[in-house]
DNA sequence: GAGCAATAATTGTTGTCGTCAATAGTTGTT
DNA sequence: AACAACTATTGACGACAACAATTATTGCTC
């Protein structure tokens, strides 16, 4: 049983523990040696995982997903879109809306009703019941947007949020 | 073939088309009905959504994803870090450490040493190649963060990024 | 107007991912 | 020496997203 601790090819003066390794600082020397955070991009990424997880929490007592709420907001925005249009707006694929509107036709918040110009499209609309669930609901995402945005001050939020925005527009969505 | 095309509950006098679906513009007048990008939570799942697919495109011609990316990023930030702290610390599961070690130790990014002071540990430790790997990609992941925050000037950017810093700060990571 | 490409919705399939339970080896405690 | 706690690992299961394939319908073309 070797028992040689600085076999290795570089020593380690003191030993690896538990305290040690996690309070480490960071050397900022090497310009791609940022730490974690120092890309907005991957922020972004780690920041958007973690607000659609508080999301899905608050969601999930209504039985529905993130992307259950994100139809029913998009089809609150137009009154009646054709599942190809929530496919290429919200950017699922189209047998994902299937399932979708399965779910939201199930629970009675939207319904799907024949084209009168073409017979292959069907026209999902919001029902009565999914406006009082999105009006519900609202009120609980912005909780969890307040929770998620704690440390900021209202100002700070709208400049946050105009940002954000200007992002967006751009990309897509 | 009947062809009454008003035989639904509700008359809609114009016809659906896909114009005037999606050209369709918002009514802010209810409160809850303030489009899809109105709460800030929810456009940061959605950028947050759209910045891991293109990290992800960026990291795929190495044959990485976003998390194995997490894992080197932290290991840079560390030098030298227990399985059980990156689970901790990125928030995956401890048995998708595993796998991604693998991955990584495999390419030679990473290597496993055995821990000197509780043989149940390894010691993860980014090598030189995973240095060099980690300088290069920084530079495609920094254009890909370009590409992202387009519309925004220098100063934006800035500003941004100390926002999304704050919020990341307190929650966790 | 018969044939044919294109399209909308749907189904099926595959691979990935996250979570949970279980195991082997190890450490510290009593 | 016996036992509880811990680290890495494996395996299994369900959820989910991306891609291909199918059915029904439409518009175009000759």
């Amino acid at each position: 049983m070797l028992e040689s601790a600085g076999s290795s090819t570089e020593p380690r003066e003191p030993a690896i523990t538990r305290e040690n390794v996690t309070a480490k600082p960071i050397d900022a020397h090497e310009p791609w040696m940022r730490g974690l955070h120092a890309d907005t991009g991957y922020l972004l990424y780690r920041l958007g995982l973690r607000s659609g997880q508080l999301f899905n929490a608050c969601l999930q007592e209504s039985g529905l997903r993130l992307r259950h709420y994100a139809v029913l907001r998009f089809l609150a925005t137009t009154d009646g879109a054709l599942q190809r249009e929530l496919s290429a707006r919200l950017g699922y694929d189209p047998s994902a809306i299937v399932g979708l509107v399965d779910d939201l036709e199930k629970l009675g918040f939207a319904e799907r009703h024949p084209s009168p110009d073409d017979r292959r499209s069907r026209i999902v609309v919001l029902s009565g019941s999914g406006r009082d669930f999105l009006r519900d609901t609202d009120e609980a995402g912005l909780r969890v947007t307040g929770e998620l945005l704690g440390p900021l001050e209202p100002a700070e939020r709208e400049t946050l949020h105009a940002l954000l925005l200007r992002i967006a527009e751009d990309g897509l969505n």
